[in-house]
DNA sequence: CAGTAAACATTGCAGAGACAATCAATCTTC
DNA sequence: GAAGATTGATTGTCTCTGCAATGTTTACTG
């Protein structure tokens, strides 16, 4: 008989479960806290703030809709209806795309570029206080070459998907 | 003058904000595709796969509503709606508690643990596939312990907060 | 160059979660 | 041991998100 218990045909080594495991704990709790802070002391929520940050990066301070959403990890959809709410609030604005007239970009006005400054050196400190100053600074070597191999892993198996 | 930047004075060392980044995409990538992939394969939200190893995982699979929410990182309203919705499937069920008349109780059925044996091994290969077989054990060892000490941090941050 | 296919963004809809208010039970304190 | 505070869970309501369908524009193909 070719009896095999499932969990010995797909089994995760201990180290890396309880690795997985931890990933997912600090994730939740530090984008948890991170968010808090940032809503409680600049009154901006978190997905705000990384659209700002992705338009503040970008050449002429603006970004396709398409593009956007792929970086910030949101659905076209989603991104639709987060930049409709920051529109009404004036931190960007949009405008047509004049080389393909099916296309859109969101761009970073002046209130926008200002609330960025102004809420960045909150964010900044709460990733510092919550994840920096934890890891020395091979661990953060280890965890960003670490990481990037899997993100960019998951990126291709997306792909597919899609 | 005491002039300053703001960056200068929140500033989060370059490696260190490169390992958040790397955090923030391959946590928002690998949780899609695990997502996903048992969506497709089982049938089954994430969520709820959460819910049923850790009823598994408890003394007579069961938790009290607080503790289990605790656990899977939800809010207890959220846990309410999730063991409705789980409860109308036979997953789980609720019971009283004898001691104390306010607690309740969730625990896993016979279907909910059928369901949990059936589905380990997709999500395991995930786990295996899109995060563990891509670190080294000197890497999950790292990530592990440090992610660890990220997590403990936040959870006493919170816990001030609440 | 007509006709189909694909890409971009938006909209309708429904699922899921958080917060605050609520109800019931227990604990505290005088 | 009664009044008030606290805890456990649920419910009402609102926000946010994703999927599928839509309208519009562009690209491909015979």
């Amino acid at each position: 008989m070719f009896t095999l218990r499932e969990s010995t045909i797909t089994s995760v080594p201990p180290a890396q479960l309880a690795a997985w495991r931890a990933f997912l704990e600090a994730h939740a709790h530090t984008t948890e806290i991170l968010s808090r802070e940032l809503k409680a002391e600049e009154d901006l929520p978190l997905s705000w703030y990384d659209v700002l940050v992705h338009l503040n990066e970008a050449d002429d301070h603006q970004l396709r809709m398409q593009e956007l959403a792929d970086r910030i990890l949101l659905s076209k959809s989603g991104l639709t209806r987060l930049i409709d709410r920051m529109e009404r609030e004036g931190l960007v604005l949009r405008s047509a795309c004049p080389s393909d007239r099916r296309g859109t970009y969101a761009e970073l006005t002046p209130h926008g570029l200002e609330t960025l400054r102004r809420s960045a050196p909150t964010h900044l400190r709460g990733v510092r206080d919550h994840f920096a100053s934890l890891l020395t600074e091979e661990e953060a070597e280890v965890l960003e070459s670490a990481l990037d191999r899997i993100a960019a892993a998951a990126r291709e198996a997306a792909q597919g998907s899609r």
